[in-house]
DNA sequence: GCCACGGATGAAACTTACTTTCATGAGGCG
DNA sequence: CGCCTCATGAAAGTAAGTTTCATCCGTGGC
């Protein structure tokens, strides 16, 4: 072999491991009790110091560098770098992932854990997916320029409601939430064109909400509504549909998803309103925050 | 470290990145500036050597060892090795305007619904990743055993508190939430032996929180915390501690992927209790289903 | 106002890891 | 046998990482 040519040297394609085990015949004795130990466990000897290593592979560290320039690398450092980076890759998924959505009896909370963090990321991942960035444009124009939002929202749909209201509220837009239907009514009762009204219920059927926004529609308001289910019956009182996709299981029934499904929606629109006028918004989040203050306590430094 | 809590001791499971993003706040000043280097580019920081990165976080190489030291790491090299690791095994992002987190001025909403998607649900993700099953098990335990539950929350974490209290309610365990400061000292107060207070902030900071907190477990309750910051002051006044990992950016300071991760965990603890006696919760369920079932219209009529 | 204290910080001393240089010696070949 | 080549490790040299320590700054007592 010539001088030390610099094989497939800046680039190898497939992985280093690869690239090693591929070149081991033409490295010298030495250099190949290096090769074998790296290619047998990469993160052991991204692990190891140079000396280390070395005394593994019965050799000398000047061997391991001339090892690393043969495969193309820099130094020993870098080969640590690269070892360490291609061993996380080739690391299998933790284990069959916890599709199914149901949770078994007797499972453990490890289990429990990765079925419904699956699950949440799932519906809040599908949710944007699906929703209509032109619909959404045309929802928060209608928020933005609103002189008034009332949000509705009932059972657990109704903290959503109430978290979309004070996110509306913190970037100085002025907005409502009723815990309480006749309240709703009441202020449905005085929206007019230009108002928007919000209506947010998982599963599309919840009498009160539907009956709130219909009212606030009959009064000239833009009627929003934020549901599970496309055809349920608070889009015919709506003029604008968002939809969650939140598939929802037995067990789950507390609509859990579904309401990691709302809020990232409610985010969204916030969002969209926020950036809609940047200065306005970020002077009233500061001035909110700063409102606060006095109730945070410093933050610790190492304990002591 | 006297009577600390139970924090996801030393071991950091759900990734290194989302580990140091949690202590930042814990940390002084000069680390902070390099833990800042180091989770916007892990890969970019596994590259450098401790000068370099110390000469970029504008510091000296001593605290660039502090900083790995606080962060659990034995040294240097050993950081680098993991954040070569960790970048490694990090899926490529699907869009790369979407990774930063922040929203860029102009951006339109398919752009700001897409960003919001992949944080939140990378936070849902993290934050199941890290979160210590064995700990969720003893605070599921105790919960599930508890004379009464309290949960205290403020601002966008009321919600949660709330949401939590609500879930718990409903498969019949007696809890209670208080959007007021004094009448949930009041009730931390009367709290004792057997019972368990579960107070939530994301900051880990908010004052009202932390005082009741520590009232009700001076009156012997068992006391729970759940907050993005692993080192704040509410876990020095908790039993247990349990982590969310969500890396909020600046326009987002309403805590709103935060938000999502904490209820991922109240989701956990709930699905885990009920799991603890099936027949029960499921006849409390139905019962609460039930209750609400004559303010739901019929399901989905065909739009006309 | 002053002082003591404790934590944060970087300069410099120090140690360890990495890299280079160089001498040696084992084969190969005329 | 003498010469060449080249793999190899010892040792020297350099750079990286780690520790120590003096200084600085803010804080809280007196």
């Amino acid at each position: 072999m010539a001088k030390s040519p610099k094989i497939s040297a800046s680039h190898e394609p497939g992985g280093l491991i690869v690239h090693i085990s591929g070149l081991l015949p033409s490295l010298s004795p030495a250099e190949q009790r290096v090769a074998r130990l790296v290619v047998a466990d990469p993160a052991d000897a991204a692990r190891r110091t140079i000396t280390d290593l070395a005394t593994a592979a019965e050799t000398s560290e000047a061997t391991v560098i001339r090892f690393c320039r043969s495969v193309g690398m820099d130094g020993y450092p870098q080969l640590r770098i690269r070892l360490a980076a291609e061993a996380a890759r080739r690391i299998e998924p933790p284990d069959a992932r916890v599709v199914g959505g149901d949770i078994p009896p007797g499972a453990d909370l490890a289990q429990i854990i990765a079925t419904i963090a699956f699950n949440d990321a799932r519906a809040v991942e599908e949710t944007a997916e699906q929703l209509d960035p032109a619909i959404c444009e045309q929802v928060v124009e209608a928020i933005g320029g609103a002189g008034r939002i009332d949000v509705y929202g009932a059972g657990a749909s109704g903290f959503v409601a109430s978290d979309f209201q004070q996110k509306l509220h913190r970037i100085g837009r002025t907005a409502f939430y009723f815990p309480d239907v006749h309240t709703a009514l009441t202020s449905a009762a005085l929206l007019g064109r230009g108002d928007v009204a919000v209506g947010i219920s998982h599963t599309g059927t919840t009498s009160d909400v539907i009956e709130v926004l219909e009212q606030a529609r009959a009064r000239g308001a833009t009627t929003v509504a934020l549901t599970n289910f496309p055809r349920s019956p608070i889009t015919e009182v709506a003029d604008f549909v968002l939809t969650t996709a939140a598939r929802e299981t037995t067990y789950r029934s507390g609509a859990m998803a579904s309401r990691l499904a709302q809020l990232t929606v409610v985010d969204c629109l916030f969002v969209g309103v926020a950036a809609r006028n940047r200065a306005r918004a970020k002077k009233a989040l500061e001035a909110t925050a700063e409102a606060v203050k006095s109730h945070r306590v410093g933050a610790t430094r190492r304990r002591g």
